[in-house]
RNA sequence: GGUUCCGUAGCUCAGCUGGAUAGAGCAUCAGAUUUCUAAUCUGAGGGUCAAAGGUUCGAACCCUUUCGGAAUCACCA
């Protein structure tokens, strides 16, 4: 279970004191021991009266009295308890309680009065290492990347926000034999060419030898196979893969010019991915290298063999038995002592606790590695880490194409950069067809195109409830209508807008009282009312599209208040002011909202 | 085959962890601009929440089974 430090707000919500004051009533008149959490407290539907409703039905099994009955009474006992109660209906056994206007009207000055309106008052909470991206040094980012990199950022955002501390990492899967492929590649066809000499991006350069490889082994397999060999037996027989595999122990055993090349083509790659990650706008605290973790890994596996945890196979080979977890056998060590998948990341789990004893670690990694990371887990406990339930793989779906399947031996990977470039394009053409950039000097039109362009992207990526399997359709994501990152950007647009041409007239934000709200802007104060609740869910979550979801809302309540109400127009000069200074929380929260995604906003579009 | 996840409008997704008559956007159709940005707003049609049982005052949500889809079970990472 999560839980989160919260100071109390300035003023408690309406809400929480009745909780307190049912649990009160109920204790005084029907000696139970219920706490107010038990109290289920929602917000009334819209087709009934009343603001918010009190669910009656699990209090009957204590009361023993009729829902209607115990409604009725309660009913009255808030109304005589509460000033802000003005009203009440019992429907079945909902009870809606109507609240009056001022209530709402003071919220609006509260939130001006609040710093940092919906965010935690850092820092308060946990101490939390968040693990995403980990990208391999032999192969561009791609799409899968692209929604692994917003989500880890926008998590870390969102986990800022509700006051923890955060540590941002990058693992970067540096060694392995997929590197030593490439290398090979490179060597056996490369021409001792580097990407400045090609004029290329370095992951782009090195990411050609991977598929070089991959096409040439498939060649030879086929050969293979074709004198009746079996494709495992032709993986294992294949020169391609035995030079790779010396080239892996050759590595191992530090040769240096091994080690030389190594260096050579993982700079290459970093150049590349510092530029993807700089135009996605992620960064990170601290950066792992599975070169250096691995060798921890390999002495904690000695370790566990020693202690017995683990067995040695005949062959040389370390394993660790988890049936009894339902889970297989899994392998810690090859036969040739050189270190697999999870041995690195056992050694990475371990050096991190050492180094920061952080409460939690949470590893953002896709569903396909969910069996990984049980095994993982499961390992640590067996080797008796007392942290190992601090460990949370933070599984998200897979990015799907209508096309089917994304597979970069086939050509059909969306690459990182191609997509960002594709989507910052489509923004420059719609943004000059609607003329919104017009009368902007080049930096400016250019960064407006960048933010909106971007901003889609990501929008469309997190919007998603991270868990699930998503489908992306390019089409479809460049499409700048209903519940995208540039409606919302219109909409905070135009507020800058109405908040410039106020102060052209000399009317600037400041709160000023009203009698008694319309429904338009009742509506849209009570979105607003929601957002710090929001927060604190999406940090439980680990959800940015609670986030995403809950902008959306906003902005479109926004652009129906918008239509209905004037607001330098309006007669009555403290409702102007009032509506003013409304829609300028609005903007700063769909601002800080968009944040936390890392979408920007614009001041004009 | 074992394990895990998923199935909500034609399509893409919400549904606040069990509450009232299941909601948005796209697409389709019909409207709104002499008025603070029309990348906007208003309205209409569209549903056996995969199916069947069960638990509950109450189920899209929890349990069981079936059907359909995906991932994974590598001396790849």
């Amino acid at each position: 279970m999560l839980t989160l430090n919260f100071k109390l707000p300035t003023m408690m919500k309406i809400e929480q004191r009745i909780s307190t004051s049912v649990v009160d009533y109920l204790r005084n008149n029907f000696q139970t021991d219920i706490q107010a959490n038990q109290i289920q407290i929602q917000k009334t539907l819209e087709n009934f009266d009343g603001d918010i409703t009190i669910v009656v039905f699990p209090l009957v099994k204590i009361t023993k009295t009729a829902p209607e009955e115990l409604g009725h009474n309660l009913g009255d006992y808030l109304k005589n308890t509460f000033s802000e109660v003005v009203g009440c209906n019992i429907v079945k056994g909902f009870l809606n309680l109507s609240i009056d206007d001022s209530y709402y009207i003071s919220f609006v000055q509260e939130v001006m009065n609040t710093k940092n309106f919906g965010f935690a008052e850092a820092p308060s909470g946990q101490k939390i290492m968040l693990e995403y991206s980990s990208p391999n040094t032999n192969k561009p980012l791609h799409l899968g990347h692209v929604r692994n990199n917003l989500l880890g950022y926008s998590i870390a955002e969102i986990l800022l926000a509700n006051g923890h501390n955060v540590i941002k990492t990058n693992l970067v899967n540096d060694r392995g034999i997929h590197i030593c492929k490439t290398m090979l590649a490179w060597k056996k066809w490369g021409n001792n060419d580097s990407p400045e000499y090609v004029d290329q991006k370095g992951d782009h350069y090195v990411g050609k030898f991977y598929v070089l490889f991959e096409q040439n082994l498939k060649r030879e397999m086929a050969e293979l196979m074709a004198t009746g060999l079996s494709e495992d037996e032709a993986r294992a027989q294949s020169n391609l893969m035995q030079q790779a595999q010396e080239l892996l122990r050759k590595w191992e055993d530090k040769d240096l010019e091994t080690i030389q090349l190594w260096r050579k083509m993982n700079n290459w790659v970093y150049a590349g991915f510092e530029e993807t990650y700089s135009r996605m706008g992620v960064s990170f605290d601290k950066i792992y290298h599975e070169s250096d973790t691995y060798i921890k890994g390999k002495t904690l596996v000695e370790q566990g063999l020693s202690k017995g945890v683990f067995k040695r196979k005949e062959n040389g080979s370390i394993w660790i038995d988890l049936t009894n977890e339902g889970l297989d056998e899994k392998l810690l060590l090859r036969a040739d002592g050189t270190s697999v998948y999870i041995t690195q990341d056992m050694g990475t789990a371990v050096w991190r606790h050492e180094e920061e004893k952080p409460d939690r670690m949470i590893y953002v990694v896709g569903n396909e590695q969910d069996y990984h990371f049980n095994v993982l887990k499961e390992v640590l406990k067996k080797m008796e880490y007392s942290w190992s339930d601090s460990i949370y793989h933070m599984s998200y779906g897979m990015v799907e194409l209508p096309e089917g399947k994304m597979k970069s031996r086939e050509g059909t990977v969306v690459d990182a950069d191609d997509l960002m470039e594709e989507m910052v394009q489509t923004a420059k053409q719609i943004t000059k067809e609607l003329g919104k950039s017009d009368g902007l000097d080049f930096n400016s039109a250019q960064k407006l195109y960048e933010i909106i362009g971007m901003g889609a992207l990501k929008y469309f990526m997190l919007k998603v409830d991270p868990k699930k399997n998503m489908m992306f359709n390019p089409e479809e994501s460049v499409d700048f209508n209903g519940n995208t990152a540039p409606f919302i950007q219109y909409t905070y647009a135009r507020i800058q807008s109405v908040i410039r041409k106020a102060s052209e007239v000399n009317l600037n934000i400041g709160y000023r009282k009203v009698e008694f709200l319309n429904p338009e802007e009742k509506a849209l104060i009570k979105v607003l009312y929601d957002y710090k609740d929001t927060v604190r869910l999406a940090g439980e979550l680990l959800s940015p599209a609670i986030i995403a979801n809950y902008s959306y809302d906003l902005a479109k309540q926004y652009n129906t208040f918008y239509h209905n109400c004037p607001i330098i127009k309006e007669d009555s000069e403290d409702r102007r002011m009032f509506r003013l200074s409304l829609s300028n929380e609005v903007a700063q929260v769909v601002k800080k909202s968009m944040r936390l995604l890392g979408v920007e906003m614009p001041n004009k579009m």
